[in-house]
DNA sequence: ACAATATTTAGAAAGATATCTAAATATCTA
DNA sequence: TAGATATTTAGATATCTTTCTAAATATTGT
């Protein structure tokens, strides 16, 4: 994992309403769109950040690129996160 | 929680390093600092972020101030993540 | 009360980030 | 292939962050 890059990303809040309206499945660029008031090259700037931080995959389909979120990386925030709080991680954690 | 004070919080490698720092206990500011190159006034910003953000706790002991981390955020902060990944959460998650 | 130690606050400078407009690229359909 | 649609890239700007130095505040011990 990128921790920094995933860090950074999940700062920003429109990227992480980004990913909650990714959370019901793959949408294109353009309709996750709709429910901000931003642009599309802005968008695509988040996008660009998400993906660095491998927290989305893209595909294209004809005319448009539809973006899903990538769990696996998800998994490792959650447990870096728990990995740095005291009482669970044994004595030495990473 | 404060969403977003706590991720911008997360999103500094110097305060995730402080954050380590902590899991072996109270340490006092100065104490924290030896680690890192880095002035105490930059470092008194950083605490003043993470503080802001609720993980960390701080009390005075004599002319030192010792800080604690506060494990109930980091598990808010774990669940939002969990919430954020599609297979776990059932459908409507907030 | 004074000097020494520990930490924070104030103010400034350099770098990073979010956003925009305009232009480029890719794909589909006629 | 030309036009329409979808998305990204380039370049500019305003704002936010990190860091510094210098000065202020708090506490202890003499």
């Amino acid at each position: 994992m990128k921790q920094q890059e995933v860090f950074k990303a999940m700062a920003d809040p429109t990227r992480r309403a980004i990913l909650r309206r990714l959370q019901d499945g793959l949408l294109a660029a353009g309709e996750i769109g709709e429910a901000f008031d931003i642009t599309p090259a802005s968008l695509s700037h988040h996008f660009a950040v998400l993906k660095q931080a491998d927290l989305v995959r893209t595909e294209r389909r004809g005319q448009h690129i539809v973006y899903s979120l990538n769990s696996t990386v998800f998994e490792d925030l959650a447990r870096t996160l728990m990995d740095l709080f005291p009482a669970k991680g044994k004595a030495g954690g990473k």
